[in-house]
RNA sequence: GGGCCGCUAGCUCAAUGGUAGAGCAACUGACUCUUAAUCAGUAGGUUACAGGUUCGAGCCCUGUGCGGCCCA
């Protein structure tokens, strides 16, 4: 006995079989629609009333139900703007009616006729001519309860579209968004790039990089884990604005906020500073929910988010303070820190060095709390190799990162200029690798060095998750629901 | 990497340790305003995989795979 799967895709090879012999090719190369589903309701119901013939359209879908009645067929198909009912008799296209025998759910059909309402008001198209432009040969998931299993979903995405309508819908949020972003950008006389994706030494962000091999160079080269040092060479070069979207590559857990690869926004704006950088995020991300939703009150997780600008503004010092009572800047060496963050309760026995130890408690007591947009700003050192020092501080930089509904969805500096500055952070974060074992620990980049040695001007620099700004913007609580194919073992 | 949970028909889900079922989809037939169409009938299973306990395992035990959530 053949499995149940089997026969259905054998009587569905059997159908093409018999449509074939009649003489009509299954896969036809194209079919000249007149009008999408959506259009077509829309010219009807202007047309409806006004008198004289009903629109004649050409449409085309995929058949997403059949309701035979004997000499009468109602089928659904489904396009990419909606879907609407075709209605073929066999009194108005006689013998071509046989060949609805032989369609599925699932196939694709081009119809043209003219369009009527039913008795029961459904705006309806009266097929007076069709034909099969793709015969699908599996079934598709069921109408009613669609596709729940999360992994299938994942793994099948494009059964999770025709499924799912919903999840259309969160993936043309995603696009409206970019779009939106790139027009705020190119507003303010940014201009886009692209830089290389496969880097000599991965840079620019503490993670682990993919490594990779180039055959015919010998030589091993990673995927980027940030954008940073080449948009900077290109700061130094003289375009003062620039940005670039990109796929990022970070070689670590995946989590409900992180995939492996994710994009990311980075900016950098020559003559400005992380204050600039501030106003400049509040402002996009308030532009982009405007834009996209038509609002800046979004809801997410429960809370409503208002991403009217200003944001809350707080100090990194005050922030963990506020969420711990721990004050890191009375503690400036990591045993006397290390004490504290014990004593609150934390297991810190795997982490080593002061920086790692403040940002374990950025992530468990400042970045779950803040749900409304808020800016946190003024790093320690040891975290920020990249960005510039405060005014007056030797231990914390001008940097800030946004949360927003328990998450980060920004990172920025005043950047650092000083070539010899650069270096001797790099050197630093050298010895944290070397003696702490810090894999995600910054490489020296001596070609970016070199350019840095050239004359950068005073610039602030900006990453932002699209990802996790996507997740805001449609109320998804996994990165995977906004990213088409998140990272999944191989089966 | 650790803990917990899940995996049964194409899909969505049932099934005290005792004959593996339903709805949708499919197949056959009826039906010219249906829309989760309706009505009558038919077929479809290595219960993720491999072992074990038991007279008997979808169910209990061990391991593996894949997924989800939490932690690291």
């Amino acid at each position: 006995m053949p499995s149940r799967i089997d026969s259905i895709v054998q009587q569905r090879l059997n159908k093409l079989e018999r449509i074939r012999q009649r003489g009509i090719d299954p896969y036809p190369h194209r079919y000249h629609r007149t009008h999408t589903t959506k259009e077509a309701v829309a010219l009807f119901e202007k047309w409806e009333g006004s008198g004289g013939n009903a629109p004649q359209v050409s449409l085309a879908g995929r058949i997403m139900a059949s309701r035979p009645m004997g000499k009468a067929t109602f089928i659904d198909i489904r396009d990419s703007s909606g879907k609407i009912q075709v209605c073929f008799r066999s009194d108005s296209i006689g013998e071509n009616y046989q060949l609805l025998k032989e369609f599925d759910i699932g196939d694709i059909l081009g119809v043209s006729g003219r369009i009527f309402r039913t008795k029961s008001g459904e705006v309806t198209l009266e097929a007076s001519d069709f034909s099969l432009l793709s015969k699908s040969l599996q079934p598709l998931p069921e109408k009613w309860h669609g596709l729940t299993d999360v992994e299938k979903r994942y793994r099948q995405r494009y059964l999770d579209l025709i499924s799912n309508e919903e999840v259309g819908r969160i993936f043309a949020v995603r696009s409206r968004a970019i779009a939106s972003m790139r027009r705020f950008l190119d507003g303010r006389g940014f201009v886009e790039v692209e830089t290389p994706v496969l880097h000599p030494t991965a840079g620019g962000a503490l993670a682990r990089p993919f490594a990779t091999h180039h055959r015919a160079l010998d030589q091993d080269l990673f995927l980027r884990i940030a954008t940073e040092l080449y948009l900077k060479r290109l700061i130094i070069g003289g375009l003062d604005k620039v940005y670039e979207i990109g796929r990022i590559f970070r070689n670590e857990g995946i989590s409900i906020k992180h995939n492996p690869e994710f994009t990311m926004l980075e900016s950098y704006e020559a003559y400005a500073d992380y204050n600039d950088v501030m106003n400049m995020v509040e402002e996009m991300v308030s532009y982009v929910a405007q834009e996209v939703l038509g609002t800046n009150k979004v809801s997410f997780a429960g809370n409503t988010l208002d991403f009217n600008p200003p944001w809350q503004r707080i100090t990194l010092r005050d922030a963990i303070n506020k969420g711990c009572g721990i004050d890191f800047e009375e503690h400036l060496d990591e045993d006397s820190l290390r004490r504290q963050v014990e004593a609150i309760g934390l297991d810190v026995s795997d982490i080593r060095g002061r920086g790692k130890l403040i940002d374990k408690l950025i992530s468990s007591y400042v970045e779950p709390n803040l749900i409304q947009p808020t800016f946190v700003m003024d790093y320690p050192i040891e975290l920020s190799p990249l960005a510039k020092r405060k005014p007056g501080s030797e231990r914390l930089v001008e940097r800030f990162e946004a949360f927003v509904g328990g998450m980060e969805i920004a990172n920025a500096f005043t950047e650092l200029n000083d070539p010899i500055e650069q270096r001797e952070r790099f050197q630093e974060q050298e010895i944290i690798r070397a003696q702490l074992g810090d894999e995600e620990a910054e490489r020296v980049d001596e070609d970016f060095l070199l350019a840095l040695e050239h004359g950068m001007p005073p610039t602030g620099g900006l990453g932002l998750g699209i990802d996790r700004l996507v997740m805001l913007l449609t109320d998804q609580p996994s990165i995977r629901e906004v990213i088409l194919f998140p990272q999944l073992r191989t089966k």
